[in-house]
DNA sequence: TATTGTTATACTCTATAACTATA
DNA sequence: TATAGTTATAGAGTATAACAATA
C-alpha cells in the first residue's frame, strides 16, 4: 500500500501556510504605506502595552532571538518610532519604549489590522471564524507556542 | 468608543501566522536532514507528478516569480535532484524534471510531511482537523489563492 | 564566570528590474 | 516587439556565534 507519496494538499500545514502567507502579505502591503513591516507592527504593539521593556524580555515575548530583536530595534530607532534607554541600576541592561510618533502610529496600524482581518475572513460565517480561532488557539496552547497572549 | 488599539490576538491572522510558522519550522527542521528546504520540497513534489514542466508554468503553479523559480532550480540542480532540458522546438524554452535521486527522495520527504502533520495536529479531534481543513480550503477558494490543487 | 545586549556573518525567501536569446 | 528564462540587486526575516561591557 501507499506506493504514491502523499499530495501536498493532504497536509493541513500546506493549507495553513498558503492562507497565512496570503493574510500576512496582504497586511504587509497595507502597513507598508505607514512605513513599517509586519514584524515591526508586532514589536510596536507589544511596546504600546508595556510602556517599557528589556530587549531580552521582548525576545521571549515575540519568540525571537536577542540578535533579531536588536536588529528590529535598530530599524525602529532609525525610523524614529522607539527609543533605547540605559538602565541606571544595571549598566548592561537597556529598555525599549515607544516615543510620541510610535505611540501615535500604533492605533492607526491596529485599524489596518482590523480591516485586513475583516476583509480576509469576511467570507466566512461568524461561527466559522469562531471555530477557526478556537482551533488555532487550542494548537497554540497544546504545543505551547511562543507569544503569550498580550491582554 | 474604541479608544484602545485592538490587541494582536484579536486577529485571526495573528493566530494563523503563529501556528503556520511553527508547523513550517518544524517541517523545515525535519527535511533539513534530507538536505532540502520547504520550498524545495514543494518544488520537487510538483515535479514528481508532472514528469516535466516549464519554469514559467511552475512559477504559476507555485505562486512565485520566474526569477524565484530560477534560483530554486539552480539550487536543486546543484544538489543533483533535478535536471534542465532544452526544448528543441522553441530554443528559448526549457523544461525541468526530477532525476533519479530526486524521484527517490520525494517519497521520503512525503513521509516526513505526513509525520510532521500528524504530530502537529494530532492533539486535535478528527472532526476538528476536518473543520480546519474545510475552513482553510474555503478561504483559498473564496480568495482564489495561488496554487491550484495538485491532484 | 554568567549575563545583557550588540555585531558579524550567513542563508532562505522573495520581489523588481535589467538583460540575453530567441521568436 | 514580445516572450522565456536568467541574472543582478535588494531587503525582510531569522539564526548562530563571537564579542564587549558589566555584574
Amino acid at each position: 500500500m501507499d506506493k504514491r507519496p502523499s499530495n501536498l494538499d493532504a497536509h493541513l500545514g500546506y493549507w495553513l501556510r498558503m492562507v497565512s502567507n496570503a493574510v500576512s502579505h496582504g497586511f504587509a502591503r497595507e502597513v507598508e504605506a505607514e512605513g513599517v513591516t509586519v514584524a515591526e507592527w508586532v514589536f510596536l504593539r507589544v511596546l504600546y502595552d508595556v510602556e517599557s521593556i528589556a530587549p531580552s524580555h521582548l525576545s521571549e515575548r515575540m519568540g525571537m532571538t536577542r540578535g533579531a530583536i536588536s536588529k528590529l530595534a535598530d530599524r525602529l530607532v532609525e525610523k524614529s518610532l522607539i527609543e533605547r534607554q540605559p538602565n541606571p541600576e544595571d549598566r548592561r541592561a537597556h529598555t525599549l519604549s515607544l516615543n510620541e510618533a510610535g505611540r501615535t502610529l500604533v492605533p492607526r496600524l491596529a485599524n489596518l489590522a482590523d480591516r485586513n482581518d475583516a476583509a480576509f475572513f469576511g467570507g466566512l460565517a461568524a461561527d466559522e471564524r469562531q471555530r477557526l480561532a478556537q482551533i488555532l488557539r487550542k494548537i497554540v496552547l497544546d504545543r505551547d507556542l511562543a507569544a503569550p497572549p498580550i491582554d
